[in-house]
This record gives C-alpha cells, sequence and structure tokens, in this order.
RNA sequence: GCCGGGGUGGCGGAACCGGUAGACGCGGCGGACUUAAAAUCCGCUUCCGCCUCAGGCGGAGUGUGGGUUCGACCCCCACCCCCGGCACCA
C-alpha cells in the first residue's frame, strides 16, 4: 500500500469562498485504511514493550451470527477509549473472542439441519468481518474461540484442579429445570418470574445428580468489593445476591412420644433452626420445617401420614412461578409432633410449610407470628397463638394487628424481660452458646454454581463414572475429552453425549476396568470464566496461559460490558478467578480492577429491539450510508454511555456534518496574511481548553461530551477561518490537536486528514496533545450582576478585575439600579469570576 | 416491600465544588446558493405576556410540595412517577 494522496480523479466539492476539495468518501477510505493497518500489525500489541501495561477488556459476543446494534454499542466506545490510553503512552491490550459453546447453536442445528460445529464457526467468520468493518485495534493475533479444542481442554484441567481440591462436586439436588431446553439451569438462569432466562418457559424442580463448584467457599471473600473500582450498582446486585445474615442456629428439642415415631429408631433428639431473631425465641408457637426435611418422613404422626404426604408432593410440583406467586396464602400441614422450646420448655407443634426453604440456613424455621410476617400470616391462617415478646412502644397489650419487626423492649422472655431487644439478641445468643444449645452462625442466599449441562454444544465434563472406583478424573494426558463430531443432538432430558456408545464406554484410569463417561456438559459461564486469561497466549500448549505473559499482564486494568451480568458472568468469575489464585495459578484477589457498564441500546420506539417488533437498527446499513466512522461517533453520541436509549435515525446527520467539516477544514488552506493578534490567542485558548475537556471527559468515559467539545472547537476555527486572516502556527497547532483527538472516535478519517496534511502515518501512533494551563486562561469574562439572587445584568470585565471594582461597577449598573429602586442595599455577595449579588429590602 | 439509578425545551442531552439553566446535536422556522430539488452554508428557535417589534422589557421555569441559603437542577425533609435488580432468604 503506498502512500495516500489526492487522486486527480477524485470527486470535488465547492466550498463557498474556497478552492474546489477533495470529497469525504468515507466508503473508499475506510476500507484503504483497515486493510493498511492490518498489513502494518499495526494492532498487533507486543509483549515486550517498553510502556507500562495495560489490559483494556471488553466482553466478548456470542456467535449468534450477526454482530447487531449492541455490539457496536458495547465496543466501539470502548475501542475509543483503548485507542486514547495507547495515545496516552500505554502498551494497551484490546483483545477480541467469540464465546462459542451454547444452546442456540444446537437449537439451530435441530431447526435447520446445520451441525452445531459449522454453525458456530461460520457465525464466526461472519461476526469477525463485521467486527473488522468497526475499525477497531483489536489484537486479531490473539483471538479465542471457546469451542476450539485448545481452549476448552483448559476448562477440564481447571474442573479436574478444582475437583482435586474439593471445589467441584457432585451431589443429587432439587435443580431447575427447563422442559423445553431439556436441560437444568443455575439459579442465576432462573428469572424473577421463575421462568428460564433463554426461552421463558416456566422451570419446575427436578432431582437430579448434579455437578456443583462450590462458590459458596468464597462467599464472604465475594461480598468485599474494596479492592476494585466497580460500578456501585453491580456491587449492590453482588452483595443483594449473595446476601449474607449473621445469626444463631438453635436447637430445639426432639422427644417423640412413644407411638409417634414414623420409623423405628429416630436417632436425632433435636431439630436446629436458623434465625436473626434470636431475641424472640420467647415468642415461638410453632416450628414449620420445609416439606423435603429430612426429618419430616421420621416425626409425622401416622394419622397425619397421609395429608402430609399428599403436601410434600403437592409442594414438589410447584413451579418456581406458583410458589412464587405473590399474595398468596400461606398454607402447610401439622405433623402431629411437638419438639421443645430449651429456653422457654414449652412445647410447639412441629408444621410443614413451603414458605420454609430447605435450601436456606437449616430448612427450618422458628415460627414467631408476633415478630416476622411470614408467621403471623401462617399463624392467623392456622388459628396459631401470636404471643408479643417485644413489646412495641406505648403497646398496651392489646393484640397485633401485624407482626412488629422492629426493635423493643422484651417481655414474656423470663429472665430476659426489660432488654432492648437489640441487646437481647446478644444475651440470647450467649445463653444458648453457653448452654450448648447453639452457636451464632451465617446463613447466606448464595448457593453452589451448578454447572453441569445435559446438553450437547459444550465442554465435556473430564469425568469417568467406575463401578468400582466411583467417578475418576481423567489424567492429565486423557485431556482434551473431545465433544465427538457425531452425536445425535436432539434434547431428550439427557445429554445428547449419552447415547454416543463410542465417547461414552471407556475404561476406568484407575482400574482399567469398563467404565462410562460422564456425558454432562459445562454451564457455557465456565468459558467466560477466564477467557481473558488465555487472550495472553491462545495457543500455549503447556498450561492455560504462559505464566510470564500472566505475570505481565493481568489483572484485567479496564473492563467494559453489560450489566446483565452482574451476579452471572461477573460473580462466576470473580469466584473463578480467587480458586485459580489459591491454586497458585495467578497473583491478586481480583480479576477486573475497573469495570464500566454500558446502558442499553433502544429502538427508535425506545422499546428493546426485536425482530418481532421491527423496530431493530441494522448497522451494516448505517455503516454503508455514512460510513463507520459516522457510526460510531453517533452512537457515543447519543448521551451518557451508561445510559444507553433509543436510536433516533435522524440525529446521525449531526455527527455526518460535523466529519465533513472537519474534512473541510483541514484540507483548506486558510486565509493568510497578518492575523489579530485577539483572535490568535483566542484560538489557541480554545484549542488548549479543548484539549482539556476532551482528555478529562475520555477519562471519565463521556464520549458525548467529548464530542460536544470537538464539534465547538470545530464551530470556532470554521468561525475564525471565514472572519479574517488565520496566524499559520496556531492555525496548525488546531488542526493538528483536532486530528489527534478525533483518531480515537473516527480512526479512519483522522488517519486519512493526518496524511493528507502531510504528517507521518500514523495518527495512531502519535501522543495525545497536551494543553498548557496558562493558554487557557480567558482575559475576559461574563460578571453577572444579580439583585436578590436574580440576574439583572451582565458585564464584560477583564477577568482579573479588582473586587472593589466589580462591584463599584455592578452597582453602577443602570439596569441594577432600577431593580434596587431606591430600597436599601443589605450586602453584596461578590464571586471572584463569576457574580456580583446585591441583596436589598 | 427492599436495594440501586433516574425525572431538565418539540426530541437526544449539557451545566465544575451551591453561582449566567438549556452547551452540543436533531427537528422546526426564515434566508443564501440552485431552473428546481438534494446537499451545503448563514440566522432564529424554553414557555408565557407586553411594547414604540431589524429590537427590547417583564414574568414563569429543571417531576410535586415544603425547607436551608445572598443565591438551589445541585443540599435537606415528605411525596409522585419511570427504569434496573432482588423478593416467603427465617
Amino acid at each position: 500500500m503506498t502512500e495516500a494522496a489526492p487522486r486527480k480523479t477524485e470527486a470535488r466539492t465547492v466550498q463557498p469562498g474556497h478552492p474546489a476539495l477533495p470529497r469525504y468518501d468515507p466508503k473508499e477510505i475506510e476500507k484503504r485504511w483497515q486493510k493498511r493497518w492490518a498489513a502494518d500489525g499495526l494492532y498487533r500489541t507486543p509483549d515486550d514493550a517498553p510502556q507500562p501495561k495495560f489490559y483494556f477488556l471488553t466482553m466478548l459476543p456470542y456467535t449468534s451470527g450477526d454482530l447487531h446494534v449492541g455490539h457496536w454499542y458495547a465496543m466501539a466506545p470502548s475501542d475509543t477509549a483503548a485507542r486514547f490510553r495507547r495515545m496516552r503512552g500505554y502498551n494497551v491490550l484490546f483483545p477480541m473472542g467469540f464465546d462459542a459453546f451454547g444452546l442456540p447453536a444446537e437449537n439451530a442445528a435441530i431447526k435447520e439441519g446445520i451441525h452445531p460445529h459449522r454453525w458456530t464457526y461460520d457465525n464466526i467468520d461472519n461476526m469477525r468481518r463485521q467486527l473488522k468493518t468497526m475499525g477497531a485495534m483489536f489484537d486479531w493475533s490473539r483471538e479465542v474461540r471457546t469451542c476450539d479444542p485448545e481452549y476448552y481442554r483448559w476448562n477440564q484441567w481447571f474442573f479436574l484442579k478444582l475437583y482435586e481440591r474439593g471445589l467441584a462436586y457432585r451431589a443429587l439436588a432439587p435443580a431447575n429445570w427447563c422442559p423445553s431446553c431439556q436441560t437444568v439451569l443455575a439459579n442465576e438462569q432462573v428469572l424473577p418470574d421463575g421462568t428460564c432466562e433463554r426461552c421463558g418457559t416456566p422451570v419446575t424442580r427436578r432431582d437430579l445428580e448434579q455437578w456443583f463448584l462450590r462458590t459458596t467457599a468464597y462467599a464472604d471473600e465475594l461480598l468485599d468489593h474494596s479492592k476494585i473500582e466497580w460500578p456501585e450498582q453491580v456491587v449492590a446486585m453482588q452483595k443483594n445476591w449473595i446476601s449474607r445474615s449473621e445469626g444463631v442456629e438453635i436447637a430445639f428439642g426432639l422427644d417423640l412420644p412413644a407411638g409417634r415415631h414414623g420409623a423405628p429408631g429416630v436417632e436425632e433428639t433435636e431439630i436446629r433452626v436458623f434465625t436473626t431473631r434470636a431475641d424472640t425465641i420467647f415468642g415461638v408457637t410453632s416450628m414449620v420445617l420445609a416439606p423435603e426435611h429430612p426429618l419430616v418422613p421420621k416425626l409425622t404422626a401416622p394419622d397425619r401420614r397421609q395429608e402430609i404426604d399428599k403436601y410434600i408432593e403437592y409442594a414438589r410440583r410447584q413451579t418456581e412461578i406458583d410458589r412464587m406467586s405473590m399474595e398468596r396464602e400461606k398454607t402447610g400441614v401439622f405433623t402431629g409432633a411437638y419438639c421443645k422450646n430449651l429456653l422457654s420448655g414449652e412445647d410447639v407443634p412441629i408444621w410443614i410449610a413451603d414458605y420454609a426453604l430447605l435450601w436456606y440456613g437449616t430448612g427450618a424455621v422458628m415460627g414467631v407470628p408476633a415478630h416476622d410476617q411470614r408467621d403471623f400470616e401462617f399463624a392467623r391462617q392456622f388459628g396459631l397463638p401470636i404471643k408479643v415478646v417485644v413489646a412495641p412502644p406505648d403497646w398496651d397489650g392489646a393484640p397485633l394487628e401485624q407482626a412488629y419487626v422492629e426493635p423493643g423492649t422484651m417481655v414474656n422472655s423470663g429472665r430476659f424481660d426489660v432488654l432492648p431487644s437489640e441487646e437481647g439478641k446478644q444475651a440470647i445468643a450467649d445463653y444458648v452458646e453457653a448452654q450448648g444449645w447453639g452457636r451464632r452462625s451465617i446463613s447466606y442466599r448464595l448457593r453452589d454454581w451448578l454447572v453441569s449441562r445435559q446438553r450437547y454444544w459444550g465442554t465435556p465434563i473430564p469425568i469417568v463414572h467406575c463401578p468400582k472406583c466411583g467417578p475418576v478424573p481423567v489424567p492429565e494426558p486423557g485431556l482434551p475429552v473431545l465433544l465427538p463430531e457425531d452425536a445425535e443432538f436432539k434434547p431428550t432430558g439427557e445429554s445428547p453425549l449419552a447415547g454416543h456408545e463410542r465417547f461414552v464406554n471407556t475404561t476406568c484410569p484407575k482400574c482399567s476396568g469398563p467404565a462410562r463417561r460422564e456425558t454432562d456438559t459445562m454451564d457455557t459461564f465456565m468459558d467466560s470464566n477466564w477467557y481473558f486469561i488465555r487472550y495472553l497466549s491462545p495457543h500455549y500448549d503447556a498450561g492455560p496461559v504462559d505464566p510470564a505473559l500472566a505475570r505481565k499482564w493481568l489483572p484485567v486494568d479496564q473492563y467494559t460490558g453489560g450489566a446483565e451480568h452482574a451476579v452471572m458472568h461477573l460473580l462466576y468469575a470473580r469466584f473463578f478467578w480467587k480458586a485459580l489464585r489459591d491454586l497458585g495459578l495467578v497473583d491478586g484477589d481480583e480479576p477486573f480492577l475497573r469495570l464500566f457498564n454500558q446502558g442499553q441500546i433502544l429502538g427508535p420506539d425506545g422499546q428493546r429491539m426485536s425482530k418481532s417488533r421491527g423496530n431493530v437498527v441494522a448497522p451494516d446499513e448505517q455503516v454503508s450510508r455514512y460510513g463507520t466512522d459516522t457510526f460510531r461517533c453517533y452512537l457515543m453520541f447519543l448521551g451518557p454511555w451508561d445510559e444507553g436509549g433509543p436510536y433516533a435515525f435522524e440525529g446521525i446527520t449531526g455527527i455526518w456534518r460535523w466529519l465533513n467539516r472537519v474534512w473541510n477544514l483541514a484540507l483548506s488552506e486558510p486565509p493568510a496574511g497578518a492575523a489579530d493578534p485577539v483572535a490568535v490567542r483566542e484560538m489557541r485558548r480554545v484549542t488548549h481548553k479543548t484539549v482539556r475537556r476532551v482528555t478529562e471527559d475520555l477519562e471519565r468515559f463521556r464520549f458525548n461530551t467529548m464530542l460536544a467539545a470537538l464539534m465547538e472547537m470545530t464551530n470556532h476555527l470554521t468561525k475564525a477561518r471565514e472572519s479574517g486572516p488565520v496566524d499559520a502556527a496556531a492555525w496548525d497547532e488546531s488542526i493538528d490537536s483536532l486530528l489527534r483527538m478525533t483518531a480515537p472516535a473516527a480512526p479512519h478519517i483522522a488517519e486519512e486528514l493526518w496524511t493528507r496534511t502531510g504528517r507521518p502515518y500514523s495518527v495512531h501512533q502519535q501522543s495525545w496533545p497536551t494543553w498548557d494551563a496558562d493558554l487557557t486562561q480567558e482575559e475576559e469574562i461574563t460578571l453577572v450582576v444579580q439583585v436578590n439572587g436574580k440576574v439583572r445584568d451582565r458585564l464584560q470585565v477583564p477577568a482579573d478585575i479588582e473586587e472593589a471594582l466589580a462591584r463599584e461597577m455592578a452597582l453602577a449598573s443602570p439596569r441594577v439600579q432600577a431593580h434596587i429602586g431606591g430600597r436599601d442595599v443589605l450586602r453584596v455577595v461578590y464571586v471572584p469570576g463569576k457574580l456580583v449579588n446585591v441583596v436589598v429590602r
């Protein structure tokens, strides 16, 4: 590729009062520079550059096949910020890859008869092509595809490391089952309304042997975000999701009367509950067990058995939707058994009810209707006594209309009476611990991550089930356990791999006897746990990452992506990183030091874009009409990046016009001659102020105001040129800065103009301009004069005006005098450089 | 219900640390160029009222109602609405 130069055949536009200029033709320019940059390896990130490293990561796309506006909205501003970093002297790593495993590939295969492998790789090729039209500085030499065996091999390797450490385990558990996807889902993948986040089908429960990763082992550490700069919103969502509660585990005595033993030999002598309200223990009037609680069959009275069984059956049939529906009346059944409140000595009837959740706390709730709204409703429903033990202020002993959950003074609580309930909480916890009836404990809402999936297009779990040895890890030389190409992948509820004889039948690595492979595959969030580590050395085969490069590049300095991943990817990835840290594979406690969530781009109607609504904006179409640079800038100009918002087709012309003005400005000779010194100083002031504004805006990802500042500068230069001779040096400085500052947002036009104005290739290897604070000083300011806080006059005064003079001028203003109207001046407030406020009355 | 974020012209949005509300852009209106249109360029454009109307003057105004302050889009209190998340978590 030769140096770009204006060609004779080019179309020209005539500017009023200016010689004919070549026309701005983004199509031609953009294609040409993309080729040149690729040929020159301009965006290859060296591992050994002397500059400080900066790892700028943006979330990789799922291989849906088409790059939509949402991708552009996420990536173009990220690219701009990364380019800015680079110009500021950092060695910036800005990689890209493809999240390539997952259900859609399989569904497409079933629907259209294309193999998931083929579907995925075709999509990758198309998306890579589309991504390249963005003109981003992605280092394609580091591309990662998560469905490549050389990638998922390390998923398996990690899995085995976690398994060795007891962080991966298999357990029988009631799992979220999507009848449509025919697979289990992690809790995070069930929407609040109880439907599958992928297909919207109501999720049901199934008891299944599943693989889990022990995320709860890191619950407390995951709750600590003090080492990272993340949006408050995401931090709040993670905290909320993990939700730590401090309380006490307390035993209730279980001494079943003869004849009440459901089964011979009930060895348990207690039921343990978890409570955060130990202070209310004297108010317990029922014990509520989750229907699936293991003690239930043992302690149910024979005459209650039928009803209890019916209720258990009813509870397990509930979909998440039923179970979560609001305003539902409390249901439950009495077991016929009692337990003993060890503190009060009272007998307490044992019930089962589905508002007690097996997985939370101990799966058993002490029912305190007076001080817990759920228990209150339950007691009302079944006529259980409501015993007040924490007196509300001014309580006259009347029955409560609803649970009183606030602190108060303890009553009816034996030796703890009269204590403030907050103190009572501690006193009772101490007492319980001293008596050996329980201990303080912590419960989390967070549950372990269910990672196995009964689907084909994913990473096979590298375990062999041997009838003699049980589950046996595949030894490292046996990795990767390859996903067979020729599987029948119709969903049956069992993994499609289960029907693949050659895959399933194997020998036990331990005893060499016949054995069967695990046929479940891993959740695709496993892939996104560490893809950013693989970018560093995508083809390294002695480990998941070249350790030297891991030390150099990790952790990620800046991560950008959508907030929808707050409690899935972003939580799993933090967990995973911490596990890797403890395995000695990475250093540091957090994978992503800074996070920024862009908002969501909506259709022109303000609704989520969807084919069915017909409000989808096709990026390719916008690009072919206006060019990549215009489209990139427009996405950034729409509004604050973290807010997202509707895409308005009309507005893009504003950016288009602006880039054309920049084009004309840079290529036209300004009128020569002796320039007015005031105008020269003004031009330099505008330029240096703009450099400051743009720099500060880019640091904070405020692309919309950055572009507004560049437009203002452009407008100023246009006017300056119209209104007389221009100082050549000041003009050159302005154009130079303008082009450098335009380069991150509109890389192609900036490069073209940079070259056409005789500057050395490439603008993207130039340093970012700096500003001179002295030159940004205004000579004149507008002094606002207020009377009683209302603006009454504006005076043009020298910036360094003396206070006395300013006050004098303000009071002398006829407009101000008119508004004072002879009233007494009480005081005059002077704010240097801003205003004078005359207070009268 | 709880936790975050937000409510500013016709529209997207701007406003530093409490000091000119409406930058920048779209749209609209008027004008220049053109046979014409497109494109481009220039001017005006928060609302209301008034006047001696190329201009000028006054009032109101940042979801609502209060408060603090010389001065509030910004701080405080109460409330309404919108968006996102969580929601029987003991």
